[in-house]
DNA sequence: TTGTATGCGTTATCAG
DNA sequence: CTGATAACGCATACAA
């Protein structure tokens, strides 16, 4: 294994010498420079990434803090789409990355969570799917022993960042289109699990829509379960005349659930999933782009990293109708 | 940050001591081990995996290397399930895991791709969705410089393992199970990548049922693309009795191609996806347990990590029906 | 501009 | 059975 050492002496130089030059030390000679990365090409010389995090005192260690919580794998496609947006962007600004499911840590006190990390030398996080509920991580944030992005929960202070997009404005956009089109007059809303914050801000877009529209609204928290929102469509859709629904699941749910009862309603989705072109009819939903998601937070973390103050990012959506032709190759 | 420097003060006893009592070396005597033990307790110490790592001669880091070429995201469930499978043993066995996506290193030579793992301190990597075509990756795995798991291909030497399901008897159990049922004559089978491992097991899976039952067999190439399937289907499954597909996702695209052309065909896949339960139709397929198929694997690689040499897994498969009622939830 | 020396938190090899 | 002490590979304050 080629070390830093064996650099140093191919090229003349101490050891000293080559670190500054491979971390772009302002006072080095353009000589020296060009000396040292000649030998570091020659001997295909990649600095040890542990023996760096171990002797520097600098932010370079991620975590990707991941929720798991869902049985359906139907959202594998999303949790998958951040891993590798989270990946990628930390490759870029060469952070090393570990990932690690909330099963693991769940039941674990705030000390305890952060020695877990300390342990992995771990200086930021980055949490996907966070919920109301659970109490240890929100000390875990409030606590400013590591620097952490949250996506999609509205958790802002000197050391965390919030990412994500513009929920409540999305739910009115999708919702609008789809009311529109059809010229609805009341509205069966689907929300997801009331501990999720997500949950709260669709509700305040669906509702807006409805005051605007003088629209009548009912609303039914089906939990993000697809099971849940067939049953709440088969009893309260009849005299709705759309079904709004705050994620692609759900909406598939409550589809297939007004095909049973043999009567049609339009019904919008939220997430943009690939499944949702393989149910056979269409819909509207929302097109969130998960890895362009988990770049930014990656981003964000960054910026915290450089010392800079935690703030909340928004990040665009778009509105979409999925179908089988758009999604088969 | 509580450090071994630290419980070995508070303990009253050198750092060396306190190494060896946590790493359960032979020689400490009961009253000692006690004595550090609630030290460590009552300080919250967390060793520093960093530090371990970098001091240690001994293999603990893996990495993950996963390929995310198909375009497709319906099958992120499967990569997924790989991801946690793995991570979720690694944390048994005390490993430490990365994750690294092949386009991150496609470009790389042997040498280059040595070093990028050295350089991360990686002892171990578990390889999933190796085609022949990869000459780097062969190399890589000749060179004996990791110890090497390989997920769905043949290669075994000193210090590398295969591990996977039976693809041959797969394929053959589920295309004989759905031809008995229907009791057909002639089968269109359609193949996945002529560049994958798995595709020449499981053609000669569906040969040996062919041979056996005396079933006349068309073998095209559908590249486990969903559209060529539904081509090869439109263009030559009206005058076979049944389609086997080498994937789920072919078999959903064969599926939706007889649907269209208004004929009925019996149609089997291959991966027990959970896709396969919202396409309507129901049919037979091989379901693999992918997190288990990867935590096998990290055990694997500890077998080889304790010097044992390299060896061929057989992991059991399942034939199921997927229908709606069973994903739902 | 370059080199020397020390430390990061462990493990491992000795000597005691 | 226990305790110094030298690595591990790199970063960095400080000296030259």
């Amino acid at each position: 294994m080629v070390s830093i050492k064996d650099v140093a002496k191919e090229a003349g130089v101490a050891i000293s010498t080559v670190s500054k030059v491979l971390n772009n030390y302002p006072n080095v000679s353009e000589e020296t420079k060009k000396k040292v990365y000649e030998v570091v090409d020659r001997l295909n010389f990649v600095p040890n990434a542990v023996a760096a995090t171990l002797s520097s005192k600098k932010a370079g260690r991620v975590a990707l803090l991941i929720s798991l919580n869902n049985k359906t794998q139907a959202i594998d496609e999303i949790h998958m789409q951040y891993i590798s947006g989270a990946i990628q962007k930390a490759q870029e600004l060469q952070y090393d990355v570990i990932t690690v499911f909330t099963s693991m840590i769940e039941n674990m006190s705030l000390e305890e969570m952060t020695r877990y990390f300390a342990a992995q030398s771990i200086s930021g996080i980055i949490i996907f799917g966070l919920t109301t509920k659970n109490k240890v991580i929100h000390k875990l944030i409030e606590s400013g022993t590591f620097k952490i992005v949250v996506v999609d929960a509205p958790m802002v202070n000197e050391t965390t960042s919030s990412v994500g997009v513009d929920h409540t404005k999305a739910q009115y956009d999708v919702a609008k289109k789809t009311v529109v089109e059809n010229k609805c007059k009341s509205i069966l809303y689907i929300a997801g699990r009331d501990d999720g914050y997500v949950t709260k801000w669709r509700i305040d877009g669906i509702k807006k829509l409805c005051e605007e529209k003088k629209l009548k609204l009912m609303i039914k928290y089906g939990d993000f379960s697809e099971l849940k929102a067939r049953n709440i469509t088969m009893k309260y859709a009849k005299n709705k005349s759309a079904v709004v629904c705050a994620s692609d699941l759900m909406a598939i749910g409550a589809m297939k659930a007004l095909t049973e009862m043999d009567i049609f309603r339009p019904v919008c989705g939220f997430d943009g999933i690939i499944l949702m072109g393989y149910v056979g009819k269409q819909m509207n939903t929302v097109k969130q782009d998960f890895a362009n998601v988990s770049s930014n937070a990656m981003e964000e973390l960054g910026r915290l990293f450089n010392g800079e103050s935690g703030r909340n990012v928004v990040l665009p959506h778009t509105l979409v109708r999925m179908k089988y032709e758009d999604i088969i190759c």
